[in-house]
DNA sequence: TATTGATCATAT
DNA sequence: ATATGATCAATA
């Protein structure tokens, strides 16, 4: 046995074996190893599995802000599934500015340095299973290929122009094909500098991007037939 | 019932 | 206040 949390990864190759070290056990178990307390739901915990994952695999970036594992340059996320290997939740990425969105280029946005290297983990979610007996799966590392980021690229590219040309009128989760941009924040009442149609200063509501689940199951079904 | 809009806890 | 981790829950 490998005692837990593991030790701050030196390498991918190392991340990828203490992801896959895990995988197999439940939260529970995982839990009682790092002597932590399982949620009885995830209403008022709903970055539990997320930040349990997180410690066990060594992160050390904690809440700050850039990569899970930045010596590696490698994001963590967990990725909720039933038992027939559906995703269950839409991917959050990152907050999106609402406000002095001139120059911003893709190459440099935030959702790119994001998702250039993720090591996804599966986990079962079906609210029925207590969290407790929640599942952890097998782990896969993503890196976008070219189609991937085009695609991912045009949804971005679409939902910062409106959001640049101020038409957040217009703006709503039913855009962007895999990438949408939705509320993220603690209140509704929230708000935002940002500028109006006219250039004008305004007040808007804080977003953030989001990988839709139909895209994320895509990837873990193309990792499951082998990639 | 799938999806969008709203929300919760914690760290800094 | 804002960024982290996301899932909840109302709506269409």
């Amino acid at each position: 046995m490998i005692s837990l949390p593991l030790p701050p990864p030196r390498t991918v190759l190392e991340l990828m074996a203490g992801a896959r070290h895990i995988a197999g056990l439940s939260l529970g178990e995982l839990a009682a190893e790092l002597g932590q307390v399982v949620p009885a739901d995830l209403r008022r915990a709903k970055g539990f599995v997320g930040s349990l994952l997180e410690r066990a695999l060594g992160a050390t970036a904690g809440s700050r802000a850039g990569p899970d594992f930045p010596e590696l340059g490698v994001e963590l996320k967990t990725l909720p599934v039933d038992a027939v290997g559906h995703c269950l939740e839409s991917t959050f990425i990152c907050t999106a500015e609402v406000g002095d969105l001139a120059g911003v280029e893709w190459e440099h946005s935030r959702l790119w340095e994001k998702i250039r290297c993720v090591l996804w983990v599966p986990v079962e979610g079906t609210r029925t299973l207590s969290v407790d007996q929640r599942r952890i799966g097998a782990p896969f590392l993503w890196q976008p290929d070219g189609e991937e980021e085009a695609l991912l690229r045009a949804d971005w590219e679409l939902l910062v122009s409106m959001m640049a040309r101020g038409q957040f009128d217009s703006l709503s989760g039913h855009l962007g094909q895999h990438l949408q941009l939705r509320p993220k924040a603690a209140k509704g009442s929230s708000r935002r500098r940002a500028f109006d149609e006219d250039g004008a200063r305004t007040l808007e509501q804080p977003k953030g991007f989001y990988l839709r689940a139909r895209f994320t199951e895509a990837l873990l079904h193309r990792h499951l037939l082998g990639n």
